[in-house]
DNA sequence: CGCTGTGTTGAATGCCGTCAACGTCGGTGG
DNA sequence: CCACCGACGTTGACGGCATTCAACACAGCG
């Protein structure tokens, strides 16, 4: 058999089926390596398929119709994505980039049903899962709208490294690339600013940054610096 | 019997169901009013029930820890709303307030496989809802990230006289009472913005408002206006 | 060795939030 | 009926934060 059950055993969807279920889960689905920077799927294409990333970070943009740039979110390992279809969407919404080298599971979306089927928490699971991203959606409007840009920094940055965060030696390091320009598109401003922001922290001790690389090195204090409310 | 079925029949939720089902839909539900201003249920509660929105008109309001509010959408008659449980959430994210005196159904969340059971259109319907949410949030981070405040204003003008729009001789309608404020937590601004941009844009005869009142005269400028980009 | 993508930093502009004062409408109670 | 009061709305002045414009530095790569 060409995929392995212990790749999705763990997963939350998948929890409690035995290996005759999940190899039938396994047998609809195909497995496809990503290279950095390519497309799983673009937006606003046919949404014929559904996904499970199994390894790597993938990148989830929004581009305007006057080409603005927005990265609605990080899909991290174990995560489904491009679940448009159970969101009753023909299309993509946003594009899916691979941010490393990656390894994704593809079914068509014909396999939905059985899937439901075969494993009724799996349904459970997905819809948890939009559930949670439009929550997280909501509170980043929230925070939009009510926080200065240096503390949306700190918070996106804190949300990173809490699902994506590598320990170092130095402290928490983001691991996989991103540039001021990635953080600048997540929080609503440019990558000048975020740019001036880094480097006060930088000499402030907060964090540690180089090429496509941000070392968390106190996040106590990150985080004072995130919900210090400058507003009334 | 105390509710009539024309009341959900025409919903696409329950459509093609007949005059037993929807019996045995209306059965489990209890009808009830909420004036002006009274909460339907508030952010943070023990999540219990889901409710449809029968007449009227409700927003919802998340408040941060440090009191600021952000209306996140406005529901709609024949809407549902308040299905956190639907999301796998035990408590509602936001508060729901009668914008005008409403009629709403409640159903006790033990109904939900039962209405799955019911009515099959039932489930799709309302995780397309949640999707269709998900994506006009995304739409917003988009919106604040790229727009300016004059151009967020006018997009959820728009927004709002496409949902609740009324014809009258001298425009199109917001058939609610909505505040300044109303629509600067909408946006993501403040009242004294949106009150300068009002005036200037009754001056040029887009728009005509008064005390919690807007009327939009010439819907097409404000589409222009909507989407000239300042911005590069 | 030049080119492209990334990052840094300074200076200037301007949008929009903040502060403040006043005007107006509508409801309420004497 | 009128006076009062709170909610809502308007307008001006000021200033700060972040964008914009610009120039340079540096790394990686063909």
């Amino acid at each position: 058999m060409s995929l392995d059950r212990s790749l999705i055993a763990g997963l939350p969807g998948f929890a409690g089926l035995d290996a005759g279920d999940l190899d039938a889960v396994l047998a609809r689905a195909r497995s496809s390596r990503f290279p950095k920077d390519t497309e799983v799927f673009a937006q606003g294409a046919q949404a014929g398929s559904f996904f499970l990333l199994l390894a790597g970070h993938i990148r989830v943009v929004r581009t305007s119709p006057e080409g603005h740039q927005v990265i609605a979110r990080y899909i991290n390992e174990g995560e489904l994505f491009g679940i448009a279809m159970a969101m009753g969407r023909t299309t993509y919404p946003a594009s899916a980039v691979a941010a490393v080298d990656c390894v994704v599971l593809t079914w068509p979306n014909a396999a939905w049903p059985e899937l439901q089927a075969l494993a009724p928490a799996f349904g459970a699971s997905a819809y948890r899962t939009i559930g949670t991203r439009l929550q997280e959606t909501q509170a980043q409007v929230m925070e939009m709208s009510t926080q200065q840009v240096e503390q949306r920094i700190a918070n996106a940055l804190l949300r990173i490294v809490s699902q994506s965060g590598k320990k170092t030696p130095e402290g928490i390091e983001i691991d996989f690339p991103i540039t001021r320009q990635d953080i600048a598109e997540m929080t609503g401003t440019t990558l000048h600013t975020v740019s001036r922001l880094l480097s006060a922290w930088e000499g402030e001790g907060l964090v540690k940054s180089g090429r496509q690389k941000v070392v968390i090195t106190d996040p106590h204090a990150l985080m004072l610096m995130a919900d210090s409310r400058r507003r009334k």
